[in-house]
Parts: C-alpha cells; structure tokens; sequence
RNA sequence: GGUCGCGUAGCUCAGUUGGAUAGAGCAGCAGCCUUCUAAGCUGCCGGUCGCAGGUUCGAAUCCUGCCGCGAUCACCA
C-alpha cells in the first residue's frame, strides 16, 4: 500500500525534521478530495505542536522530504495547511498492468486454521419468510462472503426453530380445518399451507376469546383459557412425550415447509454449509445450566426454577430453567453456542438477528462467561435493523407482511416490463430473457436492502426497490454488460489488451477509475472488519459511476493511439472484473449482456 | 420509568480513529443518441447535520442536557 509508505515516511520526517516521536498511525492520511490536485492528503495540523511553524512551512518541509524519500512521488501541494501528495502516473498504470488479469484481485489468500461460524435466517417453521427474514438472509450471506474474501474459512449454519407451541398450533388446525390437504394436492406450496393453517388457528383463537369475554372474562385471563389454547398446550405435551401420531404429523408439515423455504432459499441463491434444528438441541443446554448451579454460579429459588445473578453487570436476573424443569430460550443458545464450539472451535461465532434483540446478545454473552467459557468474547452478534414499510412495521395481522416470494415474483414482472419498454429483450431468446429478468430484478432487490448499514432501520419503499435508475442494482450490472460487450467489440477487431506499463498520458477519469481499483483491497477488509456489506455496496456504486463518466468522455475503440485504446481497454477489463467480484461479495450476478 | 439505538436536502441513503466548501440517488427543471449499449452522461435547484450548551486550532462525528422516534426490560422465541 502507497498510504502505508506514505504515512511511515511521514512519521520519519517529523522525527528528521522536528526530533519528535510520532508513530505513523498518527499521521492522518486519506484520499485527496476531488477538487484538489492531487492522490492522496496529509493533515500537518497535528504536527504544529511539535513544529512550532506556520502550517505551510511545516507542510513545505514534509513534502520535500517525501518526495526526496518516495520515488513514486511526483508532486505535491499545499492548501491551507492541508499537504496534496501527487502520486505519479506510472505508479498506477503500472499498478493496472499487475492485476488487471488477476480475477482473485483484492481477496486475501485462505489462511488455514480455526473457522468463523456464521448463523443467520433461523426461520420459524410456522410461517413463510418475509421481508425481514430476506434482510437477514442477504446480511448473512453477504458477510459469509466477505470474510472469505477476507481470508476466513466460513462455516454458514441455520438453526431451525422446529418445535413448540406455534407449530401446535398450526397442527391443531390442519387436523380441525384443512384435514387431508396437502401442497400435492392443493398445488399450495408447503411454507404457505401450514402458514394458512396458523392463520387460520389464530382467527378462529380470537372467535373463542371473544364468546368468552362476552361471559364477563377479561381478555388475558380468557387468551389462556379458550377450548383451542387447551388444545394445543396438550398436543405440545403430547410432542414432548414423543406421542407417535403427533410426532408424525409434525414431521409430515415440517417437512412441507422445509420444501417451501427450500424454493425460497434457492431462488434467493442462499444455502448452508449446516442446518441445526431447535427439536435435536433444545435439550442441550439444561445440563451446563445444572453444572453452573453446582459450582455455585447460578442460583436457585424456592420453586425450583433456576437463575443466573446479573446485578455485577448492572441487569436484572435471568430465568434459565423453569420450575418444571423445561428450559427457555436462553438456555438453548447456551447449549448451541456449546454445541457449535465444540464441534468448530471457531475463532468467531456470528449470529446475525434483529436489533430487538441486542439485549439477549448481551446476556448471553455475559452469562457463558460466568459460566468460564472463555470463547464468550468471541460471540458477536450482527445486529440488524427492523424493515419499515411507509405506512409502518409490518404486521401479520394487519396482513403488511411482505411475504418474499411475492416480493420476488413483482419484482420480475417489473423488471421484465422494463426490459420490454427499453427494446432490450428484442434480441434474447425466451431462457435467456428469463434468466436475464431474474438476475436483475433479484440485483435490484438485494442491492436496495444491502446498500443500507446493516445496524440501521430501513424503510422498503415497493416503488424505489424496484427503481432501475440511479443507484440501484442494475445500474452496476448495467455497466458490467456495457463493458463486456466493449471488450467483445474490441477482440472482435482484433484489438488486444495493453502489454506491460502504460506510460503515455493518464486522463484523470482513467485515474480517477484506477484509483478507486486500487483501493479494492482495503474496501474488503474494512467490510470484514465491520461486517457491514453496505461498504462494499457503496464502492462498486462508485467504481460503476465513476467507469460510466470516462467511459462517456473518452472513446476507446475510436482512439487512434493504439496503445492508449489498448491502456483503456486494459482498464475496462479489470473494471468489470472487479464490478463481478465485489457484487458476488453481495450475492448478485452481473450479466454479459442487458 | 431504566437501558440501548436512531434523528443529515421534499423522499431514500453515504459521510473513515474529529479535518478542507457536508456528498450520492430519487423526485423537479434544462440539455446530450448519423460515433464503443441513453437501464447512460452533463448542468441547475435543493442543508440551521433535531435543539441548546461544552471540549478543540478545527465538531455531522466526542461530552452534557433537552425534544422527537424506535427497540428492549417475559417462567415467548
């Protein structure tokens, strides 16, 4: 890195200059802003304690030296006491000419040892997955993806919440209301049918609460109490007591689902390395909560339910096991953070869940450390925002939820009306227009939700997401398709790529497109760092742009110059190779053609 | 009420460990296709960075208070 040397011969010249200790990460250096001269700036304000100099002198002094010190230095400026490095061309061609092949370009090599377990979607096998579950889905993917670029082996798991009483309740009321129905011979598909039988388990709930309330009960009390709630705590009993007819049942819907979510999960092109489900480890973390009381760590109440003490952290206390024995939800991320630990010994352990539940990460993390787990620090949570629609949350009773498939199937239809409007499907035969539709309209999707911090609420607007224009999804899959069928045009004439370094003249467009090229690398390993995709969505954002702008200014194939269209070809290529690779690091596929 | 988070252009979002004149897109207005894909490019319009203090050579960024919005504080998951 060009920074790296410039900031430690920075730190040199204050020591040469002033004999003053400054360590080169105290040098704040960063890309020169567009309307100077210049690659990259140094701020000398810091160093006028030491200097004791005007701003300009002190910055003089350091730029002599620099450029005395750093042969790929050309030139600087100074503005008010901000110090403009101009690095010179053929540090950048030749920097061009070294990668511009290299389709592993930015990526860290694999560095061989303990993994990072990721976890992210963990459905609920009551419902279909909605907006927020695609949010999270894209979140975890993408930064799977990121940290493999990164040199992280990646372990990418679901845990599947596959039991309880919400699925009892959607049993009960296939049994009641949709007996022998089936995705076969409904044609509905499997995540939505057990999904229509919660729906209507809920609805029919409510009839019975209100017959109640009109006999004088008050609401909560009547809740607990109607014929249908009565039902279902029993068949949850009946499932705990692995009851053969209702173990059967339960596998036959499950099942049902999971081929539901699998249509789902493919065509959003997510998958996992491994698939926990809740009803295998939901047990497993009772017997280190039972330790835990043994040495003392945890305590017991008169009823028997045991607690963990957080006053030494500032909390309340935390229930783990129940009077009865039966364990709660915190109890079975101790026994699957347990689990995964012992079978991955993973450098990380990420769970990527909504914001709302930033305190349970919290608590979790605190209580496997009093427990003398160790590894506890090494748990983060990839805490993401709530989806907003513009008239508000979603609501399933309100019937707002957005439900992904859905989302999928408008967003195609738009893109494919789109294409049909513009006359870009004219020459696509009927599959490659469908596959063209689908890479699209599922680019524009992911792009919309990724390009926002994950840590920030985000409103999903329907008519934006599916927005073309500006900054969005296939104005960068747009680019790579221009630039492809460049490159084709080019072989076509029998145009080649330039060989060796460049050392004509460098417009400042192409640098501009250079630049942001070679700062690929760092934009991986700050995303990584931050397990944030939205840095890597706004640098392709910028390379597409700023691509689009040289690529309008100056000609290529019309350049009679042969080595400057063979330099600006060069460019083009490695352009769209890095657009490809960073927009895989986001789970979108980039057309040859659009 | 306690805790945590958020508040930047009409709307959606960027804004690096505090640095130059706070940036994009959309929307609106005006232009650019006999020349490499116009899903593109150019220009204009648009800001009291919620409010008030403080720290600093310098604050959208750090601290305090206030206002507004959200999440959470379950023997739900």
């Amino acid at each position: 890195m060009i920074e790296t040397t410039i900031r430690n011969h920075a730190a040199q010249a204050i020591n040469v200059l002033y004999s003053a200790n400054v360590a080169p990460e105290h040098v704040i250096i960063q890309k020169t802003r567009k309307d100077f001269e210049g690659d990259f700036t140094i701020n000398i304000f810091p160093f006028l304690k030491v200097s004791r100099e005007k701003p300009d002198v002190t910055a003089e002094k350091i730029g002599n030296y620099l450029l005395e010190q750093i042969p790929e230095l050309e030139d600087f400026n100074i503005i008010k006491g901000f110090l403009n490095i101009v690095v010179g061309n053929l540090f950048w061609t030749g920097f061009l000419s070294e990668n511009y092949g290299n389709r592993q370009y930015g990526k860290q090599e694999k560095t061989a040892g303990r993994p990072v377990v990721i976890e992210y979607s963990s459905p609920n096998t009551n419902k279909p997955l909605h907006l927020g579950h695609v949010r999270n889905n894209l979140i975890g993917w993408s930064v799977a993806k990121i940290l493999e670029a990164n040199g992280n082996d990646v372990v990418k798991v679901n845990l599947v919440n596959d039991r309880g009483i919400h699925i009892c309740k959607s049993m009960l009321a296939w049994e009641k209301w949709f007996m022998d129905a089936s995705p076969d011979n409904t044609n509905i598909k499997g995540d939505k049918l057990v999904g229509e039988c919660y729906v209507r388990f809920d609805q029919e709930l409510k009839k019975e609460v209100a017959v109640l309330v009109a006999d004088g009960m008050n609401k909560d009390d009547a809740e607990k109490n109607t014929p249908l709630m009565a039902a279902a705590q029993e068949m949850l009993q009946k499932w705990e007591n692995n009851d053969p007819s209702v173990r059967e049942l339960w596998k036959t819907m499950n099942a049902w689902v999971y081929q539901g979510f699998d249509v789902t999960y493919d065509r959003l092109g997510i998958y996992f390395d491994k698939i926990y489900y809740e009803s295998d480890t939901f047990l497993i973390g009772k017997e280190i909560v039972r330790e835990g009381l043994k040495m003392g760590i945890l305590f017991k109440k008169e009823d028997g339910s045991i607690w963990a003490g957080l006053s030494g952290e500032g909390l309340d206390e935390k229930l783990l096991l129940r009077a009865d024995g039966t364990s709660v939800y915190m109890t079975q991320d101790i026994g699957t953070a347990q689990l995964r630990y012992d079978e991955y010994h993973p450098v990380k352990l990420l769970y990527v869940v909504g914001n709302e539940q930033n305190y349970h990460f919290d608590v979790l993390k605190i209580i496997l450390s009093m427990l003398g787990r160790k590894w506890a620090k090494d748990i983060v949570h990839v805490s993401y925002g709530m989806v907003e629609l513009p008239h508000g949350k979603m609501k399933s009773r309100e019937g707002t939820v957005v439900d992904a498939d859905e989302l999928m199937d408008n967003m195609y239809q738009t893109a494919e009306s789109m294409a049909v409007e513009l006359g870009k499907a004219d020459e696509l035969n009927k599959d490659e227009a469908s596959q063209l539709f689908e890479m699209i309209s599922l680019g524009a999707l992911k792009y919309f939700i990724l390009r926002v911090d994950p840590k920030k609420n985000m409103l999903f607007n329907p008519e934006e997401s599916i927005d073309f224009n500006g900054n969005t999804g296939p104005f960068i899959q747009y680019t790579h398709a221009r630039i492809h069928s460049l490159l084709k045009k080019a072989k076509s004439r029998g145009l080649k790529l330039y060989d060796g370094v460049f050392n004509g003249d460098v417009h400042p467009k192409e640098k501009e497109v250079i630049k942001l090229l070679y700062s690929y690398p760092e934009v991986i390993k700050d995303a990584a760092a931050q397990y944030s995709p939205s840095i890597v969505a706004a640098f392709v954002y910028d390379l597409a742009k700023e691509y689009n702008q040289f690529y309008q200014e100056i000609s290529i194939l019309r350049e009679e110059d042969t080595d400057k269209a063979a330099f600006r070809l060069s460019l083009s290529h490695f352009t769209a190779s890095v657009i490809s690779s960073a927009m895989e690091l986001l789970g979108i596929h980039v057309p040859e053609k659009m």
